[in-house]
DNA sequence: TTTATTTGCTCAATCGTTTAAATAAATTAT
DNA sequence: ATAATTTATTTAAACGATTGAGCAAATAAA
């Protein structure tokens, strides 16, 4: 690879002048215009490209945004990735990824990425425990950070996630003009914006339909997904429901194992929605000895997380040329698939 | 954060001094102890971390490994990739990753990649077209490569894949002792060395037990995953067979689609096994209005993707240090799931 | 003609490290 | 007492870029 220091030997000029000529400043350096043509010439066709190394010495700027994301296995956070890693790349920025699988090294992943000087952090937070120690870290770095797909909304810290309330509004709308009445909630405890306003939009759609909130529909105690058979046991036993909406059906095995082992029919007992696409490991269903009856569609809200991540990596760059104070609030609108 | 300066300065000695006993130089050096000691404790109070960015520039290591791999929403490679960052991250390293899909960007990547200094690659090639490209670009590089999951047979590069031909030859065998006289095998025409060498082991189990193969048994042209459906269609056309050998079982979506509405039962009807999980998308399925029904386990072939990345890093790390020559061929057997 | 200004380019410091070579002081040998 | 050796540390160049300051030479103004 050549330097500039070759190519302004094989001219006879100095680095200086080969360097402002590569950057465009050779008008204020009132650089002689022939000259800058034949550096220019030479520059192409020696296909030079600056060391990134001495350049990232010299600004301190690494074109390195850091990443931490959580479990890659769910499609959702790989496409915001997707989106992140194209955007980047159109700007020539780098991805340095860390998949903090459960929020636990999201801590540590931060300050390698600090040592290894990354221009800014995009961070989708798992664990509502670290909120405050990342917040400190931010602040003391003083790089632009954005949050995705949860948010924090006591900060002025960016961010891009779902419409996660219009979405669950929405699907609690549908299952009400399907002339469902006894709607069910299931949930987790885990305090995550994402997952708060879910809940949110529920409640809100049937207050304005002008049903009330029945406590007995309501389950919000998933740890893991074992849990999901246990909740709607928990539910059936107060209460049958007609339809039920389900915070993530991504990983609903053992609703579906509760449905077979009671003869529940989707959808003649009952209609299921929720967030994310149901995602069955067919090998791993088999576990439990299964018969699964599915007719027809079922109906669930899919983030758009290449958006997320798109305008996620937009906001980072636009803050890290522009450094303004602007902070960014962004809501995607979810899609509503197999609603009809 | 601290540089070697500021730490000098504070203690009245000279930069390189604190330098050698950062990096424990300081007994060839002859630095006296007690300066050494001294030293040390300041290092140590201020945690004092050398900026990379300097230290890059100065040796021309960047700590970093570059990483392509095919489809990350496909989790064997997810787990390669999972694998390569925990090896990496123990020994102080870094991965750049990128995703190249289609193998249709994987040349650009690599460039820039290059570009970036990075001290290795880790790539899992897609596209054999690519392979006489990619080889030269190695060539002239002089960066040590690993290959994971496919390899190139006639080349000396170092490579981690699973034992295929193993897998599948242990596969056949067990359908064998089930009993099944008719397996059909179902793939790709890709030439790719993981898909050839499946093919191998089929051939040489039935060859070691005593059957010929039958060509109206074998369909090797799916492209997509709908061709799964023709293919299935084709052979039942000729001759029904009582076991289905898989290329992959990832994408065997329209292959069940095919079974439901031929009214085919596993395994009371057929018996289905081969590479990967079976994956199924509920949301997607529901597309084809399904109703399907599987009884019991659906033996398949599990390759240890986070052994392969663990091992393939390990390799690279072992070459970036020692620059020994010896070509690394690993085979890691698969696990055998659900065979009883 | 002298002075001021513009033009066109080079010098040299800098970023934070590493490391060969130089140097000074202390010790040992002659 | 002088020279040679060992000990303990510093100096300075280098990696590859950027960039403010500096310096001639050419041109314009006085």
């Amino acid at each position: 690879m050549k330097r500039l220091k070759d190519i302004a030997q094989e001219l006879g000029v100095s680095v200086a002048t080969v360097s402002y000529v590569y950057n465009n400043k050779w008008k204020e350096k009132r650089i002689n215009e022939k000259l800058v043509q034949k550096i220019k010439k030479k520059i192409k066709e020696s296909n030079y490209k600056p060391n990134p190394l001495g350049l990232q010495l010299k600004t301190g700027k690494t074109q390195t945004i850091g990443i931490i994301l959580g479990d890659l296995t769910r499609s959702f956070n790989l496409n915001i990735l997707s989106g992140i890693e194209k955007k980047l790349a159109e700007n020539n920025y780098f991805a340095l990824i860390s998949s903090s699988n459960l929020g636990e090294k999201e801590i540590q992943h931060i300050e390698t990425f600090l040592e290894r000087k990354i221009e800014g952090l995009i961070i989708s937070p798992q664990k509502s425990e670290n909120y405050e120690k990342l917040v400190k870290i931010f602040e003391k770095s003083k790089i632009p950070v954005v949050f995705v797909d949860n948010y924090l909304s006591d900060k002025n810290i960016d961010f891009v996630v779902s419409d996660n309330k219009w979405g669950s509004f929405k699907a609690t709308e549908y299952l009400i003009k399907k002339g469902k009445r006894k709607i069910a909630y299931i949930g987790s405890e885990k305090n995550l914006s994402a997952l708060n306003e879910r809940f949110d939009g529920y409640c809100e759609c049937l207050k304005k339909y002008g049903f009330k909130i029945d406590e007995r529909l309501i389950y919000k105690k998933i740890e893991k997904q074992e849990d999901m058979y246990e909740g709607l046991e928990d539910i059936f036993k107060k209460v049958k429901p007609d339809a039920i909406f389900v915070e993530s059906l991504l990983y609903f095995k053992y609703g579906f194992k509760f449905f077979y082992e009671n003869g529940i029919k989707i959808p003649d007992d009952i209609f299921l929605t929720g967030f994310d696409p149901v995602d069955l490991n067919l090998s791993e269903i088999a576990e439990v000895h299964f018969n699964l009856v599915v007719k027809g569609l079922i109906p669930f809200i899919e983030q758009r997380g290449e958006d997320i991540g798109k305008k996620a990596a937009e906001i980072i760059l636009k803050k890290i040329k522009n450094k303004n104070k602007k902070i960014w609030k962004v809501f995607i609108k979810p899609e509503l698939k197999n609603f009809k």
